[in-house]
RNA sequence: GGGCGGUUAGCUCAGGGGUAGAGCGCUUGCUUCACACGCAAGAAGUCAGAGGUUCAAAUCCUCUAUCGCCCA
C-alpha cells in the first residue's frame, strides 16, 4: 500500500514529463522495425519552418499525429512518424537578413557563400530547438530519421525531379507576368500572394487622338503604370467607340502614340469603359498585347523604383511617381475625375508589401499534366480527404490550376540545376553539376543564379524523406505513408502539389488518407498574431497547464476542419482533468492491499459485487466505443468518451461506492486497478505523460502477471471484451442512480441538513435485484434506515412524507415534522406537468395510423412502452398528491 | 462573381432522422478520510428564419438573413 503522502495531491506535470519523454527515447520506442508481411503505419510530419519556434498550430499538428501514431503502435503495428523541418527559403532569408542588418550589414557584403553559411549556422541552431519543441509536445516521433528539406537526400530528390521533368517538357523557361515582391526582391507564385482590398481611387484620364480630333477617356486604379501603355483597348461591341477602333491616341506625358484596339477582355461597364493597355505590369493586358502583337515595356526596377523607361520619373519610388504623375495630369489638364474605388490588390505573405505584376523571365512547372492524375486519385477514392467538403474545394482548385512559378531570385534554398553556355548559349540541366556544355562542350558555363520554391521541395517530402530516388528499404516498406495530417489552409500549398508530384515521381498515391485540422484562433475568434500581442505560446501553456491538458485543450470539443478558440478557461478545464484522474489513481493506490497480484488485462471474475459487474460491462462498453471513434478519425469524441466515463461513472459512482466496502470482502481492489489500468491504456495516445506515470506507479503497486511490456507506450491498445457485458447490472445500476440522485434532490429542495439521516421506503416490483445495492443507496443518499418493498407492501406511509416518483419506483421519505407541504405540492406538480406532457406527446404520435403502419416496429415498441412509463408515473403522481394533507 | 463553413443554454462549442448535450459561467449547499484543479443539487435552449421531403426534421433538401473563410 502506497503512503498518501508520496503520492502529491495535485498532479505536477513538469517532473513527469521530462522523466518519461528521455526514457521513451532512450528505450527507442519511436523507432519502427520494418517487418516485411505487416502493413506499416506512416504518417510524414509536414516540416515546420526553421524560422523560429513553434505556435500553436503545430502543437494541434503534432498532437494529433501522435494521437494517431501512439494508437496505432500500441495496436502492434510498425508505426512509423517521420519528423523533419524545411528550410523554408524566403522566410528564413528574411529573418537572417534582419539579423545582418542589425550588424550592419547586407548578404551581399557577405557574398553568396558566406551568406550560404550563415544561414546553415542558423538551421543547425534552430532545427534543434524545433525538435525539442516537438519532444515538450510529447510528440513520438523516430529522431532517428529526422530530415531537413536542405540535406543531400531532399536535395537529390529536388535535382532529380527538376531534371526529369525538364527533360519531360514540364518544366520551362519563359516570360509571364509574375507577382513581384519589391522588398523580399523576388517573383512569388500565385498562391504566395494575399488579396486585400482597401480604400483607393479610379482615376479618368484623356488620352488625346493623334489627329487632334478629340481624345479618349480611360479609367485606371494604377495610374503610374500608364507609363508602360502600349495601348488603348475597348469592347468590341461597344458603340461608344466605335468609331475610334483603329485610330490612335496619344499617351500624355510621354507623347507615346498608342493604337486603339477592339478586344473582347474589356469590359464596358468599367469606368468608362476604354482601358490603357499596360502588357508588363497586368495579367489581362498582358494576355491582351500577346493577342493583337503589342510591345511590352517593363518601367520598374526590381525594387519597384521607376526605370529608364519612366522617363522623367525614373528613379522615383512607384507611389511617389504616381503623386508626381497625377500632378502633372492635373496641371496639363488630363486628369479627368477622381472617384472612390475598393482596390483588391495582392500582397507578398511573407512581408505584406503590395506585390507588383510584372513580366519576367522565370522557370515554371506545367503543371495541368501534373493536375490531372492527381484529380483522379481524389476523385477516384485513392486518396480520402476528410473532412470530406474540402474534397471538393481540391476538385475545384485543381481544374482551375496554372502553371507554378518556381524560380525564386533568393540565395536560401535550392539552386536551380540550370547552366547557360557562353559559347552556343545552350542550356545544360544534369543530374550532376556539368564540366561542359552538353550541345557545344564549351567550358563556358553560368549557373542560373536563381534558387526555387520552397514548396517544391516541400512537394516530395513523403518519398523524399524515406530515400527516393534511390530505392532503400525504407522507401519500399513506408510507402505510400498512410495519413497527411495538416491544417486546411495547407491544402493548396502543400497537400495538393504533394500528391502531384509523389505519383509523378513514384506513380504511386503519397498517402491515403488527408486529415485536416481548423485554425487556432484566440478567445475572440482572431486569428493569432504576434503584432496583435494574443498569441498564447504552447511552451507558455504547457508549463502553466502541462503538456497533457494543452494536447486535451487543443483536440476535444472541436470538429475537423472546424477553426477553434482555444481560451485559458479551456486549458484549465484540460487540467482539471488530468488532476482528477491523477487523483483517482491516488485513491487506488493508496488503498491496494500491499502485495497485489493480478492476472493483467483478464477482468476480474470470481467474487464479484454487482456494481463490479456493471463498471466492467460499462468499461467495455467505452473500449469499443473509443475504437470505433478512432477508426473514423472522431478523435474529439473518442477523449469525450473515455472522459466521461472516468469523471462521470468511475469516479462518482464506482469509486464512491467503493469506498464504503475497501475492508470488506470482495475487495474491490482488483477491479480499480483493473478499470484503472484499461482505462490509461485508452487515454495513453491523447494524454501520454500522465498516463505513463500512473501506469508505472500501479505497476509498481501491483505485481500484473502476464505483463507484456514496460511502458505503457508499448503496451497493447485495449480490444472489447464481449464477455464484460452485463446488461442487467447496468439496468440496474441506472435504477440505483436515479434513486439516490431523487432522494438527493427531494433532500435539497427541503433543505434538510447534509448530515442528517432520513429514514427511506424505496417502493418498487423488483427489490430484490436493489437489495445488494441497499447500502449503497443509504450511504450515498444519507437515508437510514432504508426498506425496499413491493407495491402494496410498504406499510404504513405517513401521508406527509415527501415522495420521489421515479420510472420503476418510488421513494418515501417521512421527514417528520419537516415537510414543507407546499413545496412538496410545487415539486410534485411539477413532476406531474412533465409526466403529463410526455403522456400527451406520446398518446398522439401512438394514436397516428400513419406513425404505426410506417415506423419500423422496434421504435413503435420503444415509444409505446415509454408512454406506459410515464402514464404509470403520472398516475402515481397524482395518487400521491391526493394523498397530501 | 463562384465555392465552403458557422448560426444549438449567459459564454465557448460538440452532436446529428426517433425523449436536446458538454465545459465554463450562474444559483444553493458542502473543509464527506482521492481530488475546492473538488463534491452535491439546481436554473437555463421554438437548435437563425421560411418552405419542402418524411410516419417522424435541430439533423436531409430549397430559399432567405447574417457572420466568417477560400478562390477569381
Amino acid at each position: 500500500m502506497a503512503a498518501a503522502g508520496e503520492i502529491p495531491k495535485a498532479y505536477d506535470p513538469r517532473p513527469v514529463e521530462q522523466k518519461w519523454y528521455a526514457h521513451w527515447e532512450e528505450r527507442g520506442y519511436f523507432t519502427p522495425q520494418v517487418e516485411p508481411g505487416r502493413q506499416p503505419f506512416v504518417i510524414i510530419m509536414p516540416p515546420p519552418n526553421i524560422t523560429g519556434e513553434l505556435h500553436l498550430g503545430h502543437a494541434v499538428t503534432a498532437t494529433l499525429e501522435d494521437i494517431m501514431a501512439r494508437w496505432h503502435r500500441m495496436r502492434g503495428e510498425p508505426a512509423l512518424w517521420l519528423p523533419g523541418e524545411d528550410h523554408a527559403g524566403i522566410a528564413a532569408q528574411n529573418v537572417v537578413e534582419r539579423l545582418l542588418a542589425t550588424e550592419g550589414k547586407s548578404r551581399h557584403d557577405l557574398g553568396r557563400e558566406g551568406f550560404m553559411e550563415r544561414m546553415m549556422e542558423w538551421a543547425v541552431k534552430y532545427r534543434p530547438i524545433i525538435a525539442d519543441q516537438h519532444r515538450r509536445l510529447g510528440a513520438s516521433c523516430d529522431w532517428t530519421r529526422e530530415r531537413f528539406t536542405m540535406d543531400p537526400g531532399p536535395s537529390l530528390a529536388v535535382r532529380t525531379t527538376f531534371v526529369r521533368l525538364y527533360e519531360k517538357g514540364l518544366i520551362y523557361r519563359g516570360e509571364r507576368i509574375i507577382n513581384w515582391c519589391p522588398r523580399c526582391a523576388t517573383a512569388l507564385s500565385d498562391l504566395e500572394v494575399e488579396h486585400q482590398t482597401h480604400n483607393s481611387s479610379l482615376w479618368h484620364i484623356r488620352y488625346p487622338l493623334e489627329d487632334g480630333r478629340g481624345h479618349i477617356t480611360v479609367a485606371t486604379t494604377r495610374p503610374e503604370t500608364m507609363l508602360g501603355d502600349t495601348a488603348v483597348a475597348v469592347n468590341p461591341r461597344d458603340g461608344r467607340y466605335r468609331s475610334l477602333v483603329g485610330k490612335r491616341a496619344v499617351l500624355p506625358i510621354l507623347n507615346r502614340p498608342l493604337p486603339i484596339i477592339p478586344d473582347e477582355a474589356v469590359d464596358p461597364a468599367f469606368g468608362t469603359g476604354a482601358v490603357k493597355v499596360t502588357p508588363a505590369h497586368d495579367p489581362t493586358d498582358f494576355e491582351i498585347a500577346q493577342r493583337h502583337r503589342l510591345p511590352t515595356i517593363n518601367i520598374f526596377e526590381a525594387d519597384a523604383t521607376m526605370s529608364a523607361a519612366a522617363g522623367p520619373y525614373q528613379g522615383l519610388e512607384r507611389y511617389q511617381c504616381r503623386q508626381a504623375l497625377l500632378a502633372d495630369l492635373q496641371e496639363k489638364g488630363f486628369l479627368v475625375k477622381t472617384e472612390p474605388y475598393l482596390l483588391t490588390a495582392g500582397h507578398c505573405q511573407r512581408c505584406q508589401t503590395m506585390v507588383e505584376p510584372i513580366v519576367s523571365l522565370q522557370w515554371f512547372v506545367r503543371i495541368a499534366p501534373l493536375a490531372a492524375p492527381a484529380r483522379e486519385a481524389v476523385a477516384d477514392g485513392r486518396i480520402k480527404i476528410l473532412p470530406e467538403r474540402f474534397t471538393k474545394v481540391y476538385d475545384n482548385w485543381m481544374a482551375n490550376i496554372r502553371d507554378w512559378c518556381i524560380s525564386r531570385q533568393l540565395w536560401w534554398g535550392h539552386r536551380i540545376p540550370v547552366w547557360y553556355c557562353g559559347a552556343c548559349g545552350g542550356l545544360t540541366v544534369p543530374l550532376e553539376d556539368p564540366r561542359a556544355c552538353r550541345h557545344c562542350g564549351s567550358h563556358d558555363l553560368q549557373q542560373d543564379p536563381d534558387v526555387l520554391d520552397t514548396w517544391f521541395s516541400s512537394a516530395l517530402w513523403p518519398h523524399s524523406t524515406l530515400g527516393w530516388p534511390q530505392d532503400t528499404p525504407d522507401r519500399r516498406y513506408f510507402y505510400p505513408t498512410s495519413v497527411m495530417e495538416t491544417g486546411y489552409d495547407n491544402l493548396f500549398f502543400w497537400v495538393a502539389r504533394m500528391i502531384m508530384m509523389g505519383l509523378e515521381n513514384t506513380g504511386q498515391v503519397p498517402f491515403r488518407t488527408v486529415y485536416l485540422h481548423g485554425l487556432i484562433r484566440d478567445e475572440k475568434g482572431e486569428k493569432m498574431s504576434k503584432s496583435r500581442g494574443n498569441v498564447i505560446n504552447p511552451l507558455e501553456a504547457m508549463d502553466q497547464y502541462g503538456t497533457d491538458a494543452l494536447r486535451n485543450a487543443l483536440t476535444t470539443g472541436t470538429a475537423p476542419g472546424q477553426d477553434m478558440k482555444l481560451s485559458p478557461q479551456r486549458l484549465e478545464a484540460s487540467r482539471n482533468f488530468t488532476n482528477k484522474l491523477w487523483n483517482a489513481a491516488r485513491f487506488i493506490l493508496i488503498n491496494l492491499p500491499p502485495g497485489q497480484r493480478l492476472p493483467w488485462d483478464v477482468a476480474p471474475t470470481g467474487d464479484l459485487l454487482p456494481e463490479d459487474r456493471w463498471i466492467l460491462s460499462r468499461l467495455n462498453g467505452v473500449v469499443e466505443a473509443v475504437g470505433q471513434r478512432l477508426e473514423s478519425f472522431q478523435f474529439s469524441e473518442a477523449q469525450k468518451e473515455i472522459q466521461d466515463f472516468l469523471w462521470g461513472e468511475f469516479c462518482d459512482w464506482y469509486i464512491e461506492m467503493a469506498k464504503l466496502r475497501l475492508g470488506a470482502h470482495p475487495s474491490p481492489a482488483p477491479v480499480l486497478a483493473h478499470v484503472l489500468e484499461r482505462s490509461l491504456r485508452l487515454l495513453h495516445p491523447f494524454m501520454p505523460f500522465i498516463t505513463e506515470e500512473i501506469w508505472q506507479r500501479l505497476r509498481g503497486a501491483v505485481s500484473w502477471q502476464g505483463l507484456p511490456a514496460e511502458s505503457i507506450m508499448v503496451a497493447p491498445f485495449p480490444a472489447p471484451n464481449l464477455v464484460a457485458r452485463a446488461p442487467k447490472e447496468e439496468a440496474e445500476m441506472g435504477q440505483v442512480i436515479a434513486i439516490v440522485r431523487g432522494i438527493r434532490n427531494a433532500r435539497a429542495e427541503h433543505k434538510v441538513e447534509p448530515s442528517r439521516f432520513l429514514e427511506a421506503t424505496v417502493v418498487t416490483a423488483t427489490p430484490g435485484a436493489l437489495e445488494p445495492y441497499a447500502s449503497y443507496i443509504q450511504r450515498l443518499a444519507r437515508v437510514e434506515p432504508l426498506r425496499l418493498a413491493r407495491p402494496g407492501q410498504e406499510g404504513e406511509v405517513a401521508t406527509a412524507a415527501v415522495t420521489v416518483v421515479l420510472p420503476e419506483a418510488q421513494v418515501y421519505l417521512p421527514l417528520r415534522g419537516l415537510v414543507n407541504l407546499d413545496k412538496e405540492r410545487q415539486r410534485l406538480q411539477k413532476d406531474m406537468d412533465g409526466a403529463l406532457e410526455e403522456v400527451e406527446r406520446l398518446s398522439a404520435k401512438l394514436a397516428d395510423a400513419a406513425f404505426l403502419a410506417r415506423a419500423p416496429q422496434p421504435v413503435v415498441a420503444k415509444e409505446r412502452a415509454r408512454l406506459e412509463e410515464h402514464q404509470d408515473r403520472l398516475a402515481r403522481l397524482r395518487e400521491r398528491f391526493a394523498q397530501l394533507p
